[in-house]
DNA sequence: CTCCGTTGCGTAAGCGTTTACGCAGTCTGC
DNA sequence: GCAGACTGCGTAAACGCTTACGCAACGGAG
């Protein structure tokens, strides 16, 4: 299969064409269905260059071809935090996605915020990618946007709620968080929980306003509300060891993310608290870990194949259209019910 | 701070060369310190750009320079496992270090592992990446490495043993996991176990000896040994099902990996079985997840910021100088205790 | 039979860099 | 005061690909 020698040369579009007896031309042709091009030379040369192992160098397509087949996925928060889950979760996705369309991913896994922001401008101004996909997490910066939409590529957001107004070559993905907590709630509500505290990530965290709207709907009350400013377990352990100190306890805790409540879990299993005999857990993500917990967490799921398929979607479109403007998409969550809320303290009794 | 402005036209480095009233010679030379250059000129060039926001379009420096100035990081297992742990704890690792050398990681994140092969067959032929840095777990495929040592790119390899020849341009970081282990067994030894079940992964897996091995030095043997035949946590699950079938049951439990050993737990803990007072359990990699387990997993350290600088030190070194054959280097795991392993149950009663 | 539209392919001009080479001008040592 | 080395910079040829353009061959309509 592979005839190429491995040496520090490797084979040319011109040494191919040459072996061939066709230009460069009709091989590029060829490797695109581009052009004016026979059916019949066509697979002809396509058979050919799989038997020589040709492969083309892709600086020279990019440079030349003036885009580069591949995206970039940025994250707003603190990667060394979510790197192992919800932006795994999410970059499958979004991967899965852009093999149909031929295109590649990249992510910049490590350093602090501003570092990846920079490595993101030299991307794009590199011309290494043709189109970037933001999470908006917590919250859409604004002046960084403005930024980012100067720069004058392709941006899907993935966010809450949609900016207005919706700059140029942009296009939103909504995750509809609500509707999962709304189910999470209707469940609670049928247990026999009023009154279920909320473990927050940030105060200025948008999903807030979302939860307590979903709360109220149902009939239940989001007290009392804890920020972690944090996103990790081990912000979930304080923020909780921080609400166990108020009194009376509620009947069931939610936590902003899986990831905190992995910690809130710790904390209220070190203070003799049984879940869901004493106090029972939500989390939110359904990170694959949540079914391994102990009790397994009750969660609320993103479909990341769907998150990511819509915002590559939109991200095709905005890339191969420059003037197009693609209506928002909306995916929307599902409660998964586990052990860790599938009772009433007081109702067991 | 970002004068460039952001419609599709670029910045070229000719345009800022005749800005700035020299040739492209010397702005690029004045970009990376090469050649023949005034300090003078170099930093009023440097600060001329940095005003324009100019930044190289990558692409061209990599076809020009012949180097892409990017390593990729390839996993023999199931990537569709690893992602959310193993991987990414050493991907922050190795992209840690590879900052200092101005270079940039590449992942492919999904697909199986054909198809994962495929596409960094791609990119070394496409000239993405001008190395490779490849994690030989469980073993070392010989056929594949072949077939990767013969597109005579460098390589290094992160695996238990040093392959025999080592092929040209190849180096090796062993990860000495006996070290780790044999922590382990003095503290088991200590507490009264003698016999200890284990999880395997694979029954070819190298480490299964290295195990078994280290287990002997310290007066343990390592009874019974089930073969999971994977290394997803619902994997250890059913392996530890299987294991729970057979009698007496061991005083302790040890796993291939803390992914396996998530597993385990929930199979033990459905039996009704309390950890560590009925049974010990300990795991191996120490992923962030370990601690936040209920009870918290003590598990077997791997430091995935030595393992990653080691791998990038030595990649750059195969790099720079073709010819150069370094040493295998070693890095060695730690045991780090936690509750799931903190007591013996017949001491106990 | 001619005219014109279409088809299949080759020629060559980019794409935006890097770098070998060459050429003044400046030092250094004797 | 001069040969030779060195310094700082510009010129222009790559790097390997895509694609606009042009040209010959062909086919159908009149």
């Amino acid at each position: 299969m592979a005839t190429q020698q491995g040496n520090g040369k490797r084979l040319t579009i011109r040494e191919v064409a040459r072996a061939l007896g066709v230009s460069t031309a009709t091989v590029s042709r060829a490797i695109h269905g581009r052009g004016r091009i026979s059916p019949e030379t066509r697979t002809r040369i396509l058979r050919q260059l799989e038997r020589l192992g040709y492969t083309p160098n892709l600086h020279a397509q990019s440079l030349a071809g003036k885009r580069s087949m591949a995206v970039a996925l940025e994250y707003l928060g603190a990667v060394e935090v979510l790197a192992d889950s919800f932006l795994v979760e999410l970059a499958r996705g979004v991967q899965q996605s852009l093999v149909t369309h031929r295109y590649r991913l990249l992510i910049n896994l490590s350093g602090d915020q501003e570092y990846r922001r920079s490595v993101l401008r030299q991307w794009i101004r590199g011309r290494v990618v043709d189109g970037v996909i933001v999470v908006a997490n917590p919250r859409i910066d604004l002046e960084w946007q403005s930024a980012l939409t100067a720069e004058g590529i392709p941006i899907v957001w993935i966010a809450y709620d949609v900016p207005e107004p919706m700059p140029k070559r942009t296009a939103v993905v909504q995750l509809d968080i609500a509707f999962g907590w709304a189910e999470a709630f209707a469940y609670l509500y049928q247990l026999g929980h009023r009154e279920v505290g909320f473990i927050s990530a940030y105060p200025s965290d948008p999903a807030l306003e979302i939860v307590q709207n979903a709360a109220r709907q149902y009939g239940l009350t989001l007290s009392p509300i804890v920020h972690a400013n944090g996103e990790t377990p081990a912000d979930g352990y304080t923020a909780a060891q921080q609400l166990l100190a108020t009194e009376p306890l509620p009947t069931a805790l939610l936590a902003r993310t899986d990831l905190l409540a992995f910690g809130v879990m710790q904390a209220l299993q070190q203070q003799g608290l049984r879940i869901p005999d004493d106090i029972a857990l939500v989390g939110h993500d359904d990170l694959p870990m949540a079914q391994w917990m102990n009790p397994p967490l009750s969660s609320i799921r993103i479909d990341y194949a769907q998150l990511g398929h819509s915002a590559v979607e939109l991200l095709m479109r905005l890339i191969s259209s420059p003037d197009a403007i693609p209506a928002p998409v909306c995916v929307a969550t599902r409660f998964i019910p586990r052990l860790s809320a599938a009772s009433h303290p007081q109702r067991r009794r």
